[in-house]
DNA sequence: CCCATGAACCTTGCACCAACCTTTCATTGA
DNA sequence: TCAATGAAAGGTTGGTGCAAGGTTCATGGG
């Protein structure tokens, strides 16, 4: 699953993103309201994750928007308040869940897949590259921050790579995955797209190692 | 098949490291949890047997987050405990077989069988040379920590010489399979391949020795 | 027994070339 | 208008095989 997680207060959101996306979801962090605000009116994603007191923008402010513009996405509230009266508000500004700091972490996740299953969000399948999350399906590349644009042969070099990660892929297959099996492009091609990639995946933790005369591996280098 | 072994007692590990490499599996034995994590994330294998008492990260937790992370590698559980409860609890988690210590060397290779046999992994016919593991088939060579890049010329020279362990194979045999039979290449290459391998190897505990006149074979330093 | 001798073998340096890397640029499509 | 694409060009890296010079070992003559 996409998830935008909402939350100023710095350990927890690293805390709560590294267990997400240990579970297979695609989390994109964020600090503060104005950027929440911006993110979930442009960006696409399944579920979000909202804590209520934040700078800037109130929690329930952003939740209020969402449901003013008919936004179905399902959301987790967080918060340090746990009387009855403040879940109550909650759940009234059309909060699907309800969670009250301190947490364990299984809890969440717990939440995050009962929500899921009660509206029916179709799981995609992630593959985690280090920090980034591939979805084979579609497929696309996720930073914590969000979507990361990639163009279409650079993410159809990426795709068996990161499948076979840490195998050996061959260069012709490469090639083959990219243009159909029998192509007549050269495979010149596929190292033009290895250094774009490369490139693009540095800043990341990510590195595509030579094998010379037998082909690339996908490896972390922190 | 590439088998990662994760127990801390250092005489079982010994045991089980031994016993399958014999069966013919390439085992990469790690005697910590913390270890096993990284491993785990970047390395390739077929088969993960994993003790569940462990120093610095319990096993079910290298478990579920292999799960987690929707990696499908097989694993079989090992531990003290023998209860029903544990036993739920390990395959709940995910694990595919279950072995309560003690249990005898045979019973462990059985199920390794077994689960390799289930879960369609293909066979490696791997050929153990001290702690290195040839791969005949690709072919390719792995040490404990990881696959050895080593160029095509020195690899061809490699083979029949661990094919025929303990024998002597003749120097013109070894110029044939790197070149094919009625090359026009002088076998001094070979000396100057045999050399290099020399080199390569030394740091694994690996000699090759020569026989004047006759040919060379392949040896563990003790 | 000792040493000279030569064949077999070892190792290293080097030139060459294929594999690979990166950037540039013209073309194309949204 | 701009980004993606892929061909091309020029540079780098590292495998390959030859050759040169050194070492080891068996052998035979003194």
């Amino acid at each position: 699953m996409r998830i935008v997680l909402i939350e100023d207060n710095h350990s927890l959101r690293k805390g709560i993103a590294y267990r997400l996306t240990d579970d297979g979801h695609a989390v994109s962090a964020l600090e503060n309201g104005e950027d929440a605000d911006v993110f979930l009116r442009q960006e696409d994603c399944d579920l979000v994750i909202l804590d209520i007191n934040l700078p800037g923008r109130d929690g329930l402010e952003i939740l209020n928007g969402l449901r003013r513009r008919n936004d179905p996405r399902p959301v987790i509230l967080l918060t340090a308040r746990s009387s009855t009266e403040d879940r109550v508000v909650g759940l009234d500004a059309g909060a699907d869940d309800y969670l009250a700091k301190p947490f364990a972490m299984d809890e969440l996740a717990a939440r995050v897949r009962a929500l899921a299953r009660r509206k029916n969000v179709a799981p995609r399948r992630m593959l985690a590259i280090g920090n980034l999350q591939l979805d084979i399906e579609t497929p696309q590349l996720f930073a914590e921050t969000g979507p990361i644009d990639i163009p279409r042969r650079e993410l159809s070099m990426l795709v068996p790579l990161a499948l076979a990660r840490p195998a050996i892929v061959p260069k012709d297959r490469l090639l083959d995955h990219a243009y159909g099996a029998g192509s007549a492009t050269d495979d010149k091609v596929v190292e033009v797209y290895v250094s774009r990639l490369r490139k693009r995946l540095s800043m990341h933790g990510v590195s595509i190692r030579v094998h010379r005369g037998i082909g690339y591996s996908l490896e972390l280098r922190p």
